[in-house]
DNA sequence: GCAGCGCCTGCAAACGTTTGCAGGAAGTGT
DNA sequence: ACACTTCCTGCAAACGTTTGCAGGCGCTGC
């Protein structure tokens, strides 16, 4: 609402001066605090780490702050953060999995979980399903254990159905729930007893995390990857590619997923009334722990035949 | 300065009335914000998670906010956050290796490098060395590898001083440099092939991701961990028990590490001219990628007497 | 009864913006 | 020359604290 000229005179001066706007009054006045917060579970876990990368560069290049809690999976803990930040920033993004999200005064985006109520961005669980075992049943197997998780994530819940669905309209084809197991190396690697004893030729892991200590376990048992069993992850973590050998795995979009709940987060503190929920696909990534099962009869030799297409990355 | 029971009454008040203090009108006044950040290279990375972790969980329990800045170990990002953050926050922790901290108008305290005018907390690389080359020598290696990190950490300078300390001292004992490296999985794995060539028994990584890379290089080279070749890495990761086999490493102190930088923060922003430096040390922890060296000779088998002290994990 | 002390109340200035409004100066069209 | 528009200046209120000071009330000790 002014002038061309005045305009470009007053930033010079601005320049000159060196003036920088002090964000405590501004914040005072407007009642906005030009700040997100991100709430997490574990900032130590690369697959939050990822997330939070994603949302502050986008954020920061908006002069937004992003301020963190890492609340170690702690409910009451959760609680208290969330109570915290919602004093302290405009709004907030929500990465953990079972956060009790009435608490919060400012608008919310969940990510990874659906809620009545709330923006949301979440991976494709259906997807992530029908990826992994499709890429099984490709390479030929037959049995296959998948192994839950925690029963309390969205995530989870979603993806046994998602997998029961699979199961039920694959003929000719095993697949085993196993667990719920903790979404973790240990998880993983204790999980591997039930994997192994419920004969199946390939497990998918509920996470990389899981994948990985799925891998250990079958390595301590003297049972190799993928000769003998073939094992696949989800989630796409820098440590997917740094396992012995590489794993194949279900890789979630994790920048754009940060960059989403990012952006859906500006919606929402432009219009409140736009609780949008986005979902996003993943990607398979093959690497070398998935392969066709061992051949024992003349039988499953046949199903063989069908894997000489697969692309092996 | 008011009576006890007045000030019961008063909070009693400000409990039923629901009363909190606005935030921005008080940094208004004050001239505080009760913020402090952090700047970090790569939060995806394991180590500097942890850090945060640590610094964050302090400060939460003490009502300070923390902002967090990645900067993807971008010189010129670095630069813009180092101001953008000055202006929110009373003061910094910076964990990046490299950043011209010069650009900060608060005080900062130092992760793992030591400036002048700077407080700093730094983990013991002498005393890494040798733990690491230590037990290397005990277990009767006498060819040993160092990858070295890059040329402008600290952390990598002191570190190969004490390499070559370390190494004017051990007679009969042979320690090529190699590097430098990143301090990444890719630095490692690529590096293996000069540690293969050098004809060492032992390699000591600079890092954990780095081992890990040289771990899966050795694997895919056919060498076998650690009957044919001890890889010993450095930092303690968590990632470092999910290798196979598990890591032996030297592991910093990381919740100490990040405790500490927080402390002296606090120190500093009571009292500016106290710009403490403090140093940590490190502790070996024992897996299985450290073994005797493999017995060509009756001289070497001689050596290997000595390891059969040696505690193992 | 009076000085002195401990405690409290009440008031006002200051922090650095945003926002809105009143007024004025210059330029445009008739 | 007059009304009108466009752009600008200047002033003042408001945001919710902190900080400091002046004054008052009641109690204690002499």
């Amino acid at each position: 609402m002014v002038a061309a000229a005045t305009r470009e005179a007053v930033l010079a001066a601005v320049e000159e001066v060196g003036f920088v706007p002090n964000r405590a009054a501004r914040r005072l006045v407007s009642g906005r605090s030009d700040a997100i917060g991100v709430l997490v579970p574990d900032i130590t876990n690369p697959y939050f780490g990822a997330m939070v990368q994603a949302i502050q560069g986008d954020a920061r290049r908006d002069g937004l702050a992003v301020l963190i809690a890492d609340t170690g999976a702690d409910p009451a803990e959760e609680r208290r953060a969330l109570q915290a930040l919602s004093r302290q920033v405009d709004g907030l993004v929500a990465v953990t999995p079972i956060t009790d999200l009435a608490a919060a005064t400012v608008p919310v985006v969940a990510v990874n979980r659906q809620l009545r109520n709330h923006a949301s961005v979440v991976v494709d669980q259906d997807a992530i399903a029908h990826l992994a075992l499709g890429h099984l049943v490709d390479l030929g197997h037959r049995r296959i254990a998948v192994v839950r998780g925690p029963a309390a994530y969205w995530s989870a819940m979603r993806r046994d159905r998602a997998v029961e669905r699979f199961a039920a309209g694959a003929e000719g084809c095993r697949i085993d729930l196993i667990g719920p197991a903790p979404a973790t190396f240990e998880g993983g690697r204790t999980a591997y007893g039930a994997v192994d004893s419920s004969g199946a030729s390939a497990v998918v892991a509920f996470n990389d995390l899981q994948a990985t200590g799925l891998l250990v376990a079958a390595g301590e048992a003297g049972r190799e990857v993928p000769s003998s069993l073939t094992v696949v992850g989800s989630d796409g973590l820098g440590l997917a590619a740094m396992t012995a050998p590489p794993l194949t795995t279900v890789a979630a979009p994790l920048e754009e997923l940060g960059r989403t709940s990012r952006q859906l987060l500006g919606e929402l503190l432009q219009d409140a009334s736009g609780a949008r929920r986005v979902t996003l696909s993943p990607r398979l990534v093959v690497r070398r722990t998935s392969a066709a099962p061992v051949v024992i009869t003349r039988k499953t030799r046949h199903h063989r035949g069908r894997t000489h297409h697969v692309p092996r990355s």
